[in-house]
DNA sequence: CTTCCACAGGAACCAGCGGACC
DNA sequence: GGTCCGCTGGTTCCTGTGGAAG
């Protein structure tokens, strides 16, 4: 037994196809970032001035997901704080991706938690935590680079009340200075802020553009010789990924994913070489475990009404929301628990489009109402096997199951 | 041109929970 | 121990609306 160990750990060690795995993972930040040059420039000429200890304009960054706003962001402020730290001078970035901490309370927490300070994850009010943070600013003079990731989360669902008083925080400071940098995937979302935040908050703007075929390669190159052995990738691998990224508007992130899953698979099967097969597989299995992901999380009537839309649009046709909600109920009734309102699965059914679950439209039918066309928008054979397990209602698994021929 | 369907989706509010403060 | 807080997952009530039918 023990030996079987030692092969697993002894193979483990030294693996055939990464040198680094982690140059592929998500939050690594290169030195070299190609085809964002100007992008980098532009964020280092308005982020100069606090070399000099003065503030520095508040930035909006906009672009779609993978086009290098969180890379170039990070490694201008990695360079700015070196740059800083051997004049003496006090640059504290903070950075907070608002994403996975979109209530107001939580965002607050965060930049607390980036100066150093310990705040408690419930019971106090949001004021109060913005009042340690002043506090505490006050207390360590220097620039405070505050940078808010992927914004639109917070202000979608709370609105832009703290974005504002964040861009007044500087009223309350005396010898310390914030800056704001707000990061959007939406372009749209610039037009559902207060106008004084619109202004503040964009005192600079830079547009990142998506990347092309030809430029997702020159990345992916760029980074397959930090992670994977000579000579380990076939010819057709990155341009077979960028391709793949490209068709989703130039996605790096997406890219290198690909890119390092496939990787992984070569490596579980025990394979020398990565191969198109190993990227077409990885494809599936990003897209299997996203959907687990967030199946799983959704709460109990979220996932009756994915049962209940998956049901519906057996064979791939499209409903109605007035149809999802008769078949939820039937489902509820079945399974007897209590129902939830027609608003609410209203309300499900544009979350679970959000999440990209499924793909919910608006159409006028005209004498026949306004309403949403469902239908899936992920794999119909993920979503069951995920609900079947995670419900562990045998009757709907087996409802699942019969819907699934097709 | 008007009507009217089948909803969309905003707004205000609520219960229950885990937790902090005094 | 009482009061306050935020968050989640709801409810109730509501106004708004694109466009086929009449």
């Amino acid at each position: 037994m023990s030996d079987v160990v030692d092969e697993i750990f002894d193979a483990a060690e030294k693996s055939r196809i990464f040198r680094d795995r982690e140059k592929l993972l998500p939050d690594y930040v290169p030195d070299v970032l190609p085809h964002r040059d100007s992008e980098i420039k532009r964020l280092a000429l308005v982020l100069a001035p606090s070399l000099r200890g003065e503030k520095p304009n508040n930035v909006f960054i906009y672009g779609l997901t993978g086009t290098g706003k969180t890379a170039v962001t990070r490694l201008v402020l990695r360079k700015l704080v070196e740059r800083a730290g051997r004049k003496g001078i006090r640059v504290t970035p903070i950075y907070v991706n608002v994403r996975h901490r979109d209530t107001p309370y939580r965002v607050m927490a965060d930049i607390a938690e980036g100066i150093g300070l310990r705040v408690p994850f419930t019971g106090l009010s949001v004021g109060e935590v913005y009042k340690r943070v002043v506090d505490r600013l006050n207390r360590r003079p220097g620039v405070y680079i505050i940078v808010l990731d992927e914004i639109d989360f917070l202000v979608r669902k709370h609105g832009d009340d703290l974005l504002y008083r964040l861009t007044r925080i500087n009223e309350e400071l005396s010898r310390s200075r914030v800056s704001l940098i707000g990061i959007t995937n939406s372009t749209t979302l610039v037009d559902s802020l207060d106008p004084r935040v619109k202004s503040s908050l964009g005192e600079e703007e830079i547009v990142f553009p998506p990347y092309n075929a030809e430029q997702l390669r020159d990345i992916l190159e760029e980074r397959a010789r930090l992670a994977f052995n000579d000579g380990v990738l076939d010819n057709d691998v990155i341009p077979l990924c960028a391709a793949l990224a490209a068709r989703e508007h130039g996605d790096a992130r997406r890219a290198l994913d690909l890119l390092r899953v496939a990787g992984e698979i070569a490596e579980r099967h025990g394979d020398s070489r990565v191969t198109k097969q190993h990227v077409m597989a990885a494809r599936m299995e990003i897209e299997r475990d996203r959907v687990a992901e967030v199946v799983k999380t959704l709460p109990l009537h979220g996932k009756l009404v994915l049962a209940a839309t998956v049901l519906v649009t057996a064979g791939g046709r499209k409903a109605t929301t007035g149809e999802v909600y008769d078949e939820y109920r039937r489902l509820v009734r079945r399974i007897s628990l209590e129902e939830v309102t027609f608003r609410r699965v209203s309300g499900i059914i544009a979350e679970l489009d959000m999440l990209g679950i499924i793909r919910a439209r608006t159409i006028s039918r005209g004498r026949y109402g306004k309403t949403r066309i469902i239908e899936l928008a992920a794999d119909p054979q993920a979503i069951i096997g995920v609900l079947s397990r995670d419900l562990g209602i045998e009757e709907l698994s087996r409802l699942l199951r019969d819907a699934r021929h097709w």
